[in-house]
DNA sequence: TATCTAATTTAACAACTATCTAATTTAACA
DNA sequence: TGTTAAATTAGATAGTTGTTAAATTAGATA
């Protein structure tokens, strides 16, 4: 049932503490001792809402020695709002089809079907609009206007998939990221490819 | 400060029943009994998950003899997600002012200004804009596809203001409704006035 | 390997929430 | 006025949540 993660998404952000760690890390990664200091609170009261924030899928974490590092994961929080439109207004809009939530409906599907509930990527899809989904999905968990080593870029295409390769050269292939002088970073969305504006 | 509004909002929608209240409001208005029986809990339950709905401002209410009509306030549902958006990457857009923001904000304004905390319609704006915007912000908690006797129609103007012939008035010279012999009915939005079209 | 230190996690508890039953209130109508 | 049909309030309980103090983990260092 779709409804319990409608639920989760808002129980997430029904929490002022939770709604301000979201506001600092838009701002880029931070750890939990940073967290807890900017906001008044012990580490052990970070850890407890990371958790609830990482259940519903609005945060990601990355390990660096034994510091952990958390950042927006933008697609999920874009995402779970118009899906909480969606499943509001469903039965009235009466079955009629609008094209974005023609795409919402495939993304869901393919991010489904081609990740693992621990979300690694199984595999890479051959299928063009497909292939792009997975992308998208990727990139959404980077950071807008940072600068990555390539090295950086391999370490977060692992956390999903071990062929970082072939994934780092679909990146720039379809436009997600550029490079400069071994130096990554992440494209304005207006120039990714996407399959809506390919068929 | 925003972020109670925005927590408040999802605290709102952070529970099964009230989600499912919502779901069978958008199919039209129903009163507690029915609602308990549909939900399969006690009236009592609706009348609490009720008052949290209407804290957030996501229901009106309508009283007919002694039973009270519960229906959706399509108008804060659908902002309040997008002010959740806003609210957490503000600082990140860095102070550049998108058009659909500088709307929304205006919008806000507006409304804060003309309507009381109770909901209550404190005056007709003269400015073409801002009279635009309480007109609209009115509409929004009908329905559409319903058919309005001009009785009811007079009636749910005066739950927000006494002069229910002007914004009657009102609400047909800017295409927000259409009458066709006594009966009213809701315009589909692409038909309503809007400042943004006119300026 | 043993120890120090800096980070996160666990466990406990107080505060809050959703739900029910039972009693009360409100408003229409006979 | 008394009856009825709706909503609300009050009180109780089981379950959930936000916070912290204490315990634990994992690098770093000697």
């Amino acid at each position: 049932m779709q409804l319990d993660k409608v639920v989760n998404y808002h129980k997430a952000l029904a929490d002022p503490t939770r709604i301000k760690m979201l506001i600092l890390l838009a701002d880029g990664e931070l750890n939990g001792q940073v967290l807890a200091e900017k906001l008044c609170v012990t580490p052990a009261t970070i850890t407890h809402h990371a958790a609830k924030l990482r259940e519903a899928s609005l945060i990601n974490e990355r390990r660096d020695k034994n510091t952990i590092y958390f950042s927006l994961n933008d697609y999920f929080i874009k995402n779970n709002a118009n899906a909480t439109q969606d499943l509001i207004y469903r039965s009235v809009k009466g079955g009629i089809d609008m094209p974005q939530d023609h795409h919402r409906r495939m993304q869901e599907t393919v991010i489904k079907n081609f990740f693992t509930a621990e979300g690694k990527l199984k595999s890479i899809p051959i299928q063009l609009k497909k292939k792009l989904i997975v992308l998208e999905h990727l990139v959404s968990n980077l950071e807008k206007g940072r600068n990555y080593s390539e090295k950086e870029i391999n370490d977060f295409i692992k956390n999903y998939h071990e062929d970082f390769a072939t994934i780092r050269r679909e990146f720039i292939m379809h436009q997600y990221m550029f490079r400069e002088n071994q130096i990554y970073e992440l494209n304005p969305p207006e120039m990714w490819a996407r399959w809506e504006t390919l068929s």
